[in-house]
DNA sequence: AACAAAATAGTCAGTACTGACTATGATTAT
DNA sequence: ATAATCATAGTCAGTACTGACTATTTTGTT
């Protein structure tokens, strides 16, 4: 996946250093990756390696030294190919709570029903948050973009919409 | 979670080696974890390392030899402790064909939609897979476990509902 | 009896990720 | 004026994961 945001913002934003790509994913994409700042270096050396980016120094005024990137051809048919990949896309998730339950003997069930109170709420407020991000995304992005801004958002929605509805159901349950 | 997984199975099946703890999860977890046999011998070494597991050899008739590990007191005491801190479980999912839409100007919407097509049908029979399983393994687990297979089932059945849910939104979206 | 395939039991090297750390310039607060 | 905090721009070592590989035994198949 990293590659292939880098590669896609390069493109789309033109040549840029790591710290501005981590920039443009946290403000864009938050609320769906959390890439972290060394995982974008560790990769634009990789990609720089491979000859999918080529690398510039700039020194402005006195500030430290920046390495730019930008794609090259060869990355732009990388990512051409990526993207096609990444279009079989499959759905296989995980859950750190199955095996909570799985082990669930060992703990005792009060403890169970209270955190999964807790849980509850916080489910119920970061639908809150990316609702209230879906519609401030959509005021301002191009009118071209917003099925996609949609896309995207509702995915989100619907998982968590189903991730509270389990935990209700479960606390239900448990009771 | 693979350590959690470990030293609970050696709790419960009581001392084992490497390949039989895979059987164990992939016969009882595997539409759940896709954990892989050399990180079960990674973590069995690690979690030996740090003393909550011991080694022992056993050459059984004229078969290669094994090594079964044992969990000891303090392997118990650190998978409660694993246990109490998964309990504050939280739910991020991350999901690649986000990127694929955050990308889609590089995609023909004709190919976005046939395999959106395609990706449908696969969960229709995800879906009746897991359905199957569920009914199956409620068929032989002892009653006291009944409850925990339900939650466990019914975890990822809502939200492999959810991503079809998805799909086909997304699907009639770009119609 | 001979061969193939599956089960058993691992090793190892390469890839990916990230917490903790360093270092400097810019901005804001007091 | 100065201290604190934030933004910028990274490095590095340690952790985790797994594909590809090796090797033996058991079980079927013909």
């Amino acid at each position: 996946m990293v590659p292939l945001y880098i590669l896609g913002i390069l493109q789309r934003f033109g040549p840029q250093h790591g710290y501005q790509i981590k920039k443009i994913i946290a403000e864009q994409l938050a609320d769906f990756t959390q890439i972290k700042l060394p995982t974008i270096y560790y990769h634009l050396e990789k990609l720089k390696a491979e000859g999918l980016l080529v690398a510039t120094n700039e020194k402005p005024g006195n500030r430290p030294e920046k390495t730019i990137y930008s794609i090259t051809d060869e990355g732009i048919k990388a990512f051409k190919n990526m993207l096609a990949g990444l279009l079989e896309f499959e759905y296989r998730p995980t859950f750190p709570s199955d095996a909570v339950f799985y082990f669930s003997e060992h703990l005792e069930t009060a403890d169970l029903l209270s955190h999964l109170t807790v849980y509850i709420e916080k489910l119920k407020k970061v639908i809150a948050v990316i609702k209230k991000h879906k519609q401030e995304t959509l005021s301002f992005v191009p009118p071209e973009y917003k099925t996609i801004v949609i896309i995207i958002f509702s995915h989100h929605e619907h998982h968590y919409q189903a991730e509270l509805a389990w935990a209700e159901e479960t606390l239900n349950s448990l009771k």
